[in-house]
DNA sequence: GGTAACTGGGTTTTT
DNA sequence: CCCAGTTACC
């Protein structure tokens, strides 16, 4: 064999998926299996062929991903130019660039605005105040089972009535409201330039359908690579094969039992139906694993869901190993001690916390752990949960930039009107009528809407109204994005000072973000992309300084896939927290947590620890009979058992009971304290 | 009467 | 952080 450079420690397996021709390829990757490397390789396999790296697209659904693996496959490859020229990143942020590219043919204004879950929940809220669906006497769905509703059902393809039937029954009595709802919100949407994570999706789709626009975008690749091909969804099934009607250069990789985002409309149905439905479509397999120990494989694959014809075995390249322990707590709070000791001690045996990592179902599950880790002074980063962008001074310095450029961006006002002493929901929703209405540039003087703003606003508003409105003008006529970024900064301080007793603090995270946005070369792109990728924490804004830190990782699973640590914690492993409650209901839901389990085991290299608390809060069925392995976790049959080493950790001794007369204390008076 | 501001309890997962 | 319920203001 040659050597390439991208072949190099290449098993036979990946070697054929590198390798491979033009024709539609689908590998079926189990985890560990060298996945991103494969993909990376036959990425590099194709420029030395001599495709032009400009001429492949590698889609993912997360910017770390795609950057990882435009890196890796630039490193690989023999052109020094290559990394520069391949074009790859998350389906958002392909079809943000398109959308902002075509916003004319699109017919949408010259400027758009993204809005996250929360802006799209703000937008619904707007329609149900208009549709008279938020009387109190009657209960209708809330915004954010209007969103739910509305995703899942341009998601996934299926109408809204048909989706509402089978799984949102209880909204069945307000339909026709409800539909007259999801009607006007793409209409009002249309009609303010804005666009959400969906919207972004359908247009690209509907870009690619037009007769003229359609093949120039489509002919723009001769190879489109997927990544985690189980968790697309509808639009993005279609989108691929208007790329590439025939398959001939589609690759894609998945493993569905590693399918976990159903909720936001993936069916794993679509990868698996790949294998049969595409004509001359070469299905490889791999199974060899070179992240785990083979005994924690032996536990991964007795949980792995079983899929028919799709049945993947894991074999590990690193046999032995110590089984994973499945650890049996008295509660949460003891759960909470023996991780930390087990990180500690893990620590002292030569495992830093950066190879350890502590994985849960849900963020607010490490709260007492959190709790744990500050008191002994141990380090964390945590992942998923509450993002930066949610922190609600980020949300509201993002709304002033987007109003920048999209003066028609009611969620954006309505967010920044609320901020003034004496606008809360009623008035703000007025005052929009005034402010967030079209004006041409040329015509009426933004002066004059100010000014009728103002004498619009309650009395004691309207000093600090006009400031802000003042302000966000001037900021408006600068050209550099520096400066109109302080400007946005500039409204928000004396804003953010009187709301919030920890505006300090908040205010020097937005100067972080003012100076990140400097390097930008769009102000309004940056801020986009903040809500497509927005950071996990402020750290990562600010760079890697605490790379050198040595810090525990605390991480929701769903934001652990793709990762691997030496050693792994999955904690609260119980029903209702570890499979979710609001899973337990149906057995598609099940099935997915199992799935989410499988993907939490197989973070693993070496070490893998599962703790079960027996007893929790609000979850009385938790038995404390300490010999029964039974209702250990639905998740783990007799077979899976076998992998595993149980420990029962004893539960705490009870405070000792005193007997006798209780010690009389006195209160001290106020003589006392002033003694 | 209509709003704003405050209080207390609860929270799935994410592009 | 969001929501519902309550109080207090104009």
């Amino acid at each position: 064999m040659f050597d390439h450079g991208w072949d190099h420690g290449l098993d036979d397996n990946q070697l054929a998926a590198a390798a491979h021709g033009d024709g539609p390829l689908v590998i079926l990757a189990g985890a560990g299996t060298g996945k991103t490397r494969t993909l990376t390789a036959r990425v590099a396999s194709l420029v030395d062929r001599g495709v032009p790296p400009e001429r492949i697209l590698l889609l993912t659904f997360t910017r770390r991903a795609a950057d990882d693996m435009v890196a890796r496959a630039a490193a690989m490859c023999t052109r020094p130019d290559a990394g520069r020229r391949l074009q790859g990143g998350t389906f958002h942020a392909v079809a943000h660039d398109l959308v902002s590219r075509n916003t004319e043919a699109l017919g949408l204004p010259l400027a758009v605005s993204v809005l996250d879950r929360s802006d799209s929940t703000d937008v619904m809220d707007f329609l149900r105040h208009d549709h008279q669906l938020d009387d109190t006497d009657v209960r209708y769905p809330k915004a954010s089972t209007l969103v739910d509703i509305y995703s899942r059902s341009v998601s996934t393809g299926r109408p809204a009535r048909q989706l509402i039937a089978t799984e949102f029954g209880w909204v069945e009595p307000h339909l026709e409201q409800v539909i007259a709802i999801l009607r006007a919100y793409v209409m009002r949407k249309r009609e303010r330039g804005l666009i959400d994570f969906d919207d972004l999706l359908l247009a690209w789709r509907s870009l690619l359908a037009d007769p003229l626009l359609g093949p120039e975008i489509a002919g723009r690749w001769d190879h489109v690579l997927v990544d985690e091909y189980q968790d697309v969804n509808q639009t993005q099934v279609d989108i691929v094969h208007a790329l590439r009607p025939t398959g001939a250069g589609l690759t894609v990789v998945g493993d569905d039992a590693q399918a976990v985002y159903a909720f936001r409309g993936s069916d794993s149905a679509h990868l698996t139906g790949l294998t049969s439905s595409l004509a001359g479509v070469t299905v490889l397999r791999l199974e060899r694993n070179f992240r785990s120990r083979q005994r924690l494989l032996d536990l991964a694959n007795a949980v792995r869901p079983t899929s028919g014809e799709h049945r993947l075995t894991l074999h590990s390249d690193r046999p032995g190993g110590r089984r994973a322990r499945l650890v049996r707590c008295h509660d949460a709070a003891a759960e909470a001690r023996a991780v930390a000791d087990a990180v500690l001690t893990a620590a002292q045996d030569g495992r830093p916390l950066r190879d350890q990592a502590v994985l849960m179902r849900t963020g607010h599950h490490s709260d007492l752990l959190e709790i744990e880790l500050t008191g002994r002074g141990v380090p964390f980063v945590k992942f998923g949960g509450l993002k930066f962008l949610e922190a609600a001074h980020v949300k509201d310095f993002v709304a002033a930039v987007r109003l920048l450029d999209n003066q028609l961006d009611e969620v954006a006002w309505y967010r920044l009107l609320r901020l003034h002493d004496g606008i809360g929901p009623a008035r703000a929703r007025a005052l929009l009528e005034i402010l967030g209405t079209a004006q041409m540039p040329e015509s009426a003087a933004p002066i004059d809407i100010d000014a009728q703003a103002i004498a619009a606003a309650p009395a004691i508003s309207r000093t600090s109204l006009a400031l802000t409105l003042a302000t966000l003008g001037a900021a408006r006529e600068r050209r550099g994005i520096g400066d109109r970024a302080a400007g946005c900064l500039a409204l928000l301080r004396p804003l953010l000072t009187a709301r919030y007793p920890d505006a300090v603090v908040r205010i020097a995270d937005l100067d972080r973000l003012v100076s990140a946005a400097e390097s930008a070369p769009d102000l309004g792109a940056f801020v986009a992309e903040l809500t497509l990728d927005p950071p996990a924490s402020t750290g990562d804004l600010a760079g890697p300084p605490h790379l050198d830190d040595d810090y525990l990782v605390l991480s929701t699973v769903h934001s652990a896939k793709g990762l691997e640590w030496p050693v792994v914690h999955v904690i609260h492993l119980v029903d209702g927290a570890f499979p979710s409650d609001m899973a337990l209901t149906s057995s598609a839901g099940l099935v997915e947590e199992q799935r989410l389990f499988y993907v939490a085991v197989t973070r693993a290299e070496d070490e893998l620890s599962l703790y079960a608390p027996l007893r929790m809060p609000h979850h009385r069925h938790a038995r404390d009979d300490k010999h029964s392995f039974a209702p250990v976790s639905r998740f783990i049959d007799e077979e899976a058992m076998v992998n595993l080493d149980v420990e029962q950790l004893s539960p705490p001794r009870p405070a000792p009971v005193r007997i006798g007369v209780p010690a009389r204390v006195a209160l001290p008076t106020l003589d006392d304290l002033w003694a």
